[in-house]
DNA sequence: GTCTATACAGGGATAGAC
DNA sequence: GTCTATCCCTGTATAGAC
């Protein structure tokens, strides 16, 4: 018998895994039809069911791999506005904005995680931890270890800064996440950048370094 | 032809409403089955369809009717705790505390919204819109109304009252949210506290009346 | 030996008929 | 209030093709 998640030709199963993440992420878990993503992977239906085993095993296996992807874009992010920072103010505003933008996008990444939320119910414990382990609660601590490596440069006051981090994510990314339901409607992109300035401003109030003494 | 949405037995139509209620927010809308709200109401499947005429108009219905009685609920919440304060931090936390268990508590209404949210994407837009009027839109305009009367009274320093209002929901309410995942997992009463107390330190940070000066 | 195509068994859903 | 028509979905089976 094949083995669910074993071998087959490796540009199929990517196919599949492509597919599945669009389809999932349009349709949602039970919506989604195990035909349709076959038909949008452009492979026949058995050859899903030979890489993946069943529908729920193609989910979380998607789930996952997005998760990761996602947390390493967020990353990449992170490394561009929050490394090497001249303007803190306008650094974190364009994380914020090109966060938002990366995340809630209507076609990529963001979709599935709203089918995954919508399922968290359904989802095995382990299985959920994992995903929250390579996909949220990362990119919490790496932005994080960003605040506190900005605190030693005196560029911020942070005492707990996994809180600073949490705090950041909810003044400038929470009001985009619940306005467009985590990415289902759009939010204009001006909107998007008002909130991140709002959003900013806010956290500068409670986080912000002391204006240094002039003269 | 009966008319959907038209009359009845008033009795009957109340124990629909609230079987579809808890049934659509324990299974969410596509899995939850006409036959198992009729079961849970205790009455006939056609019994069903001649009061609502489908399921997608049980489903809205019942979504309005959920977002109005709990907004009225958190209505009575801020009379409560925010019209009569006396230590405003600690109120602003007791509050914080009861709408997110108000709002989150598994077995009750928030369940419903969490299916809401799930299905969003494929709701009338004309319904989501008063849904939303009915529902989060109005409790912000409500919390913005008390943030206002407490700013006047000096206890606050509040400049715009609905960006202070969602930022007091952001930093009180949303962790809750998302570590629940919109109720769908339980979140330790200790927690909830923890939460509340750190969203409102922060909140008071940004909008806080400057002290009184003593003396 | 993996993939395609198709057909099919079994279950469950909505919605309407009687 | 039961019963049923119709449809769709998952997962499997049965063929043949590269």
């Amino acid at each position: 018998m094949a083995t669910a998640g074993g071998a087959g030709r490796p540009e199929k199963r990517k196919a599949i895994t492509l597919a599945a993440t669009v389809v999932f992420g349009r349709e949602g878990y039970v919506r989604a039809s195990m035909d349709a993503i076959a038909a949008e992977a452009g492979v026949s239906k058995r050859t899903v069911y030979n890489h993946f085993g069943d529908k729920e095993a193609l989910f979380l296996s998607v789930a996952l791999q997005n998760s990761a992807e996602l947390t390493e874009k967020i990353r990449d992010l992170m490394a561009k506005y929050l490394d090497r920072v001249v303007d803190l103010r306008q650094d974190l505003v364009d994380f914020a904005v090109e966060r938002a933008r990366a995340v809630l996008s209507a076609g990529e990444h963001g979709a599935l995680g709203r089918a995954i939320r919508a399922e968290v119910a359904n989802i095995p414990a382990d299985v959920l931890g994992a995903w929250l382990e390579a996909g949220p609660v990362a990119s919490l601590r790496d932005l994080a270890a960003h605040f506190e490596a900005l605190s030693e440069r005196g560029l911020l006051a942070v005492e707990d800064a996994a809180l600073a981090a949490e705090q950041y994510t909810l003044l400038t990314f929470h009001p985009v996440a619940d306005r467009s339901f985590w990415g289902a409607l759009p939010v204009a992109d001006e909107e998007v950048e008002r909130i991140a300035a709002a959003g900013v401003d806010a956290f500068l109030r409670i986080h912000g370094a002391p204006a240094p003494a002039e003269g």
